[in-house]
DNA sequence: AGGGAACATCGACGATTGTCAATATGTTCC
DNA sequence: GGAACATATTGACAATCGTCGATGTTCCCT
């Protein structure tokens, strides 16, 4: 177990791909985009990392208080983590050995309103 | 070309998942099912279809003029179709031999209520 | 009835993905 | 410095996926 410590503090910049589905049609290089970011969410574990994260106290978790929730090998978790990252849906924050993940809003929000139907 | 004709009348009834991954730790089950939904948006091709269908006039499109648009073969498409339908993101309408699909709103709204951050 | 058109299904192929064991890198503490 | 710990990277493997040509099925039209 880890001492929770101070709240995760900047939040990067997030830039919104593309209008909505249903407010023009998709231009081919924007649905590759988009679609590289909703790759991320379609699978299991990476949507209970973000769950994790999301519903955190402070809205940050260790890396290391990820492994046995989620029932993955420490690799497994960290290559997740990583593809969450890559991505910008998730910021790390490294203090000392450990590494701190919390949510990024935005990216989220993002992606949200991507799927705005009217 | 074809001719646009009625719109589509029934929508489905949709079922929501689960709750949005802030508001609590999704559990394994619920984000297996989640993340089954999100790989049907995890494809340029498939955003494209939705985004034909939400954007065209009426609502609905002919699967006659999607092939063309998209820019893969027929049986592509078809499957693609297959994909977003058995996972009720779009319905289908045979129409003489033709078929319109149109897109489920509820059930984007549905994955959209999941990403809520807060 | 028969020809043709629209759509679905099948089979096969290359590419990508999730997983883990093993190993590497980096950090803390004695 | 060296041991112990936390995380990342590598390599390998099975499984899944997107794609297309070929074929099947259903419907319309004459």
């Amino acid at each position: 177990m880890t001492v929770r410590e101070l709240p995760v503090l900047t939040q990067p910049d997030v830039v919104v791909c593309c209008a909505p589905l249903a407010a023009e049609v998709l231009a081919e290089a924007d649905a590759v985009t988009l679609a590289k970011q909703f790759a991320a969410l379609a699978d299991p574990v990476r949507l209970r990392v973000l769950s994790l994260l999301a519903t955190a106290p402070g809205g940050a978790v260790c890396a290391c208080d990820l492994v046995e929730p989620l029932g993955k090998s420490q690799p497994t978790v960290s290559h997740h983590l990583k593809v969450l990252r890559d991505l910008g849906l998730v910021t790390s924050d490294k203090r000392g050995r450990n590494v701190w993940y919390a949510v990024v809003p935005a990216a989220l929000e993002a992606l949200r309103s991507a799927l705005a139907t009217r």
